[in-house]
DNA sequence: CTTGACCTTTACGCTACGTCAAGGTATATA
DNA sequence: TATATACCTTGACGTAGCGTAAAGGTCAAG
């Protein structure tokens, strides 16, 4: 199988101009060159490196360097990645903030009560469980939390505390069998992880 | 409050540099310029916007154009946000994988029989709760969800099964308080928050 | 008055390519 | 065989969002 530079590029989504640029920093050379001078490929390893989402130097690094700690270079890239979702994550609550807030404007007097509602409830929570989940967890994801929960719609809080009931009602039955692979513990675990979704930083995605 | 660069550069988090290259394109022009050509800033509402990690021309769209449809663009970015944030999990699920793969090289045997355990585990999971849980979450949180057990080291999986006891045992305690809000029901979801950390793409850091 | 921390403009560097431009090549068809 | 057109080449400039000097002026304290 002869490659030319779009017929790879198809095969590995990639632009044309971003084979000539790996070519061009020695990234991932041609197999070889016909006379005329047209790029001709043959194996693409680099292309599932790319496909970690590392930076070009990196991957040279490990591709040429065999002594190059590779492990150690992908916990540190995990560690990147993850401290981005962080940053990605405070973005996020960030606009939905701003969001509900510009939504708010028609009937701001209403939202102030709701709102005032759900700060007295996240008061009682911190004055009570403040230093012990604020040492176990990031001030940074408790913030987030409360901000979440800050800018719950009002459907979004009724259907939150609904789900609270529910979870305390699927417990009893979880205890009564005893089991933690059971059937009802499952479904509570279900149902806690969509009690958890609606005040901590996680999908809320559902399938349409 | 006279500002000047590095004043409001430590307040707002953002490098002089920054603010002299939104003043140089325009978009946050400082309040007034000393006879010494030092920039003096007021306001910052810019700096807001810049938070939200909008680019650049949208933010200036914004502020310049009142009509330029303010919640439309931000659901739109939202989207774009969320879009990025599972093109990170996918990324770091990936990373993990190889990591795993990498760390399992000496003692592939026994974490073949580990992983067998496990993918076990999953198989009777997916078979029981397979449809009720894909059709209330998208599949890829499902598969994501399976990939990130997959990837645990023996380590992480021995918590993972004490903290499954745990949650139970606490369980117990909540129901008999009957309070969403009690002690232990917060305990409890406490614990549950970390032992869906095991299972459930979402933040697993603590403050150190 | 000096020192040191601050400020200014200018300008080049960075990543990972996009996007012309000017021109050579491969191939199918008239 | 000529030509159309679909591909390829190198070169070079542009992009965002600043980082990082360099060369020099300014402000407040001692």
């Amino acid at each position: 199988m002869e490659y030319t530079v779009q017929k790879l590029g198809n095969l590995a989504g990639v632009s044309t101009r971003t084979l000539r640029y790996y070519d061009e920093i020695d990234l991932l050379k041609p197999a070889r060159k016909r006379s005329s001078g047209y790029r001709i490929y043959g194996q693409q390893q680099i292309l599932f490196f790319r496909e970690l989402g590392l930076e070009l130097e990196q991957i040279k690094n490990i591709v040429n360097d065999r002594s190059f700690n590779d492990t150690c270079a992908l916990e540190e890239h995990r560690e990147k990645l993850l401290a981005k979702r962080m940053q990605l994550d405070l973005l996020i609550t960030n606009v939905e903030k701003t969001i509900s807030t510009k939504e708010g404007e028609s009937t701001m007097a209403d939202k102030e009560k709701f709102r005032g509602f759900k700060q007295k409830l996240l008061e009682d929570n911190e004055q009570q469980y403040d230093s012990e989940i604020r040492s176990e967890y990031s001030n940074d994801l408790v913030d987030q939390s409360n901000a979440k929960m800050l800018n719950m719609s009002e459907g979004q809080y009724q259907k939150f505390i609904g789900l609270e009931q529910q979870v305390l009602d699927r417990l009893a039955d979880a205890i009564k069998t005893g089991d933690p692979s059971s059937d009802a513990a499952q479904n509570t675990a279900d149902l806690h992880r969509q009690w958890l979704g609606f005040t901590w930083t996680s999908y809320k995605q559902k399938s349409t």
